[in-house]
DNA sequence: TATGAATGAGTCTTCATTCAT
DNA sequence: AATGAATGAAGACTCATTCAT
């Protein structure tokens, strides 16, 4: 029944997350995903061909989920909101352990994709969108400066993306990243 | 002969150099750096016991090489030491098919260093103290207006790094940087 | 219901004659029949336990199949039903790929039979029956010359199925074909 | 070593031989070679890459056996040549265990050769030319009678090739092999 | 009867590493 | 110091067959 294969699919998809965010992508095996779902060697082949397409799967379905974790109101300020999303991002970044990003990196690197239509392409495009629509945004509300918002909102991307990556390459203290957002945020208010 | 032997043992790293370059290091074998060398199969293990120590020593000569790839000129305006520096790196980017970046990331991920002496770090707190320094140069000679040169220095690294690892995971034009680029520069320097 | 069931079985052996036709029989599995049949993974169970099982319900079928394809009139002449028979012959070697000659080979080799009620040797047996007789009428007819028609008719037999083995060993052009066919007609006719 | 090597390579082909003699070609395993080989499962590797090529191997060492397993004689008579080529025929049919005439049979089925240059069709039209040349030389000695050698001596490969085949699909005994090679020696032989 | 998801045994193949020479 | 043949552990994948529904 599909219903209950889609559950089981499903299965298998948060069995392997945990799998990639411990492990990264490259060093995972089918054997690993088989080990943490509840499935047999052959059943898996039923729903997935490698650990590539399970991983695609898993960043499909990222990329359904809000750029926004929280709620976002109509009536914030746009400080507020922009404050709200560096400390989203600051506390995945820390988490370091437990979430995709390497995972995410192993999987680009090994597919060499950088393909028009790669998830974590279309990810950074709509984080992009919402970034610059929120300077924008408070750029005409009198509380932002900001000559060029879309280059400004991929300015901020790219250093964030810097530190993440620089939190598994050279490590970083909660202090360090504070300090990066600080001046992103003092770049653009107008105290 | 220790000379002979450190001969040999170069003439390994350089073969892996090149095969690093191409393929990344998670997917690289012993089999794959004999080939490329001119080694026999137990040899190699004379000197390497894996390929993550023979990546380690190429790490280690990379880390002697200056910071600056051009000559640096004592009484060169600062302005022009930035742009120089930032043209390099861009153009390092770009070159990503032949640089070692996706290796060192995938090493890094693989080995989950980050711990105090790995040469990424080592590396990133050089380029760091130099451009710090550049900055101050330029705010002492009035061509730059920049509160916290540290932090700054430290922006501007974790923007680049940022974006060298886009350049693999989303892919990204020339323009782009430049734009990216000249908002570093335009923030810095005083018109 | 026994009635709906043979329908069943029916349909199972015609999708696997196909199959085995194209593919011979020791690369046939039991997924490439259920692919080619209207039936599920585990329903073909219930009428069959193994490839092996289905390709010897297609040989009892194939064995109730008269030996000659067209009409036998009994007034036609000796030469001319064995011209007409040889001609069927070399008709079928020719269309090796839609014939079961292959699956046919590889059942027995796989299956070492040669027992003695096996249905190629039933096969076999009846062809050299039938041949025997055509053989003496013609003799009797003072068509033919002939002193050992039982052994003549064998040998045509082995003769064909020679050719019939060698069409997929070494190739076989049409012209060779009737050229040991022309051999075994001037053999027995008296001109 | 170049030689050490050739040596285990033969190792690993006289070990094969054995085991496709007895399973034929399509039940054969690289695990059933390694076993029967002294060697080790990755091992084998090193010299084939599949129970095809070794295979192949087999046969190309077959086709450069001579087609005349004993001595043969300037001055021996053609009937005398003859008979001995056909008991030994017959001794080989009758082997049918220790041949490779069904993993022969097998691995033509599996790789749709019929090319060219494929070593069966090689080695029959040695045997072709060879028979040739006997039955010519049987003709100009006033021994045989025959119109065309030629086309009587693929006859002669053909029906052989039918009682090959024969054997291991309808099973034949001693005497029915006779009573074949009787009918061929009859028809060439002025008595 | 009929289904198709699930199983696990079996095979292929690659790779780091060892070891006799 | 150097070689390269040999090893066997490990992972990928397929397939006949079972079983709950």
């Amino acid at each position: 029944m599909g219903d209950k294969s889609e559950q089981k699919k499903q299965l298998i998809v948060d069995a392997a997350r945990q799998v990639f965010a411990e492990k990264g992508f490259a060093g995972v095996t089918m054997k690993d995903i088989i080990e943490a779902s509840q499935i047999s060697r052959g059943g898996i082949y039923l729903y997935f061909d490698s650990t590539a397409s399970i991983f695609a799967e898993i960043l499909k379905q990222e990329q359904e989920r809000p750029v926004f974790a929280g709620e976002i109101l109509e009536e914030a300020a746009a400080v507020d909101l922009l404050l709200l999303f560096l400390k989203e991002q600051k506390k995945d970044i820390l988490r370091k352990k437990e979430n995709l990003s390497v995972a995410t990196y192993e999987y680009c690197f090994a597919n060499r994709l950088a393909s028009l239509d790669n998830p974590v392409r279309r990810r950074f495009k709509e984080m992009l969108d919402v970034l610059t629509q929120l300077i924008e945004m408070g750029v005409s509300e009198g509380e932002f400066y900001c000559e060029d918002p879309a280059a400004e909102a991929a300015n901020i991307l790219y250093l964030l993306e810097g530190l993440r990556v620089s939190a598994h390459t050279i490590g970083l203290t909660e202090a360090k990243i504070d300090s990066q957002l600080l001046q992103v945020v003092q770049r653009l208010v107008i105290e």
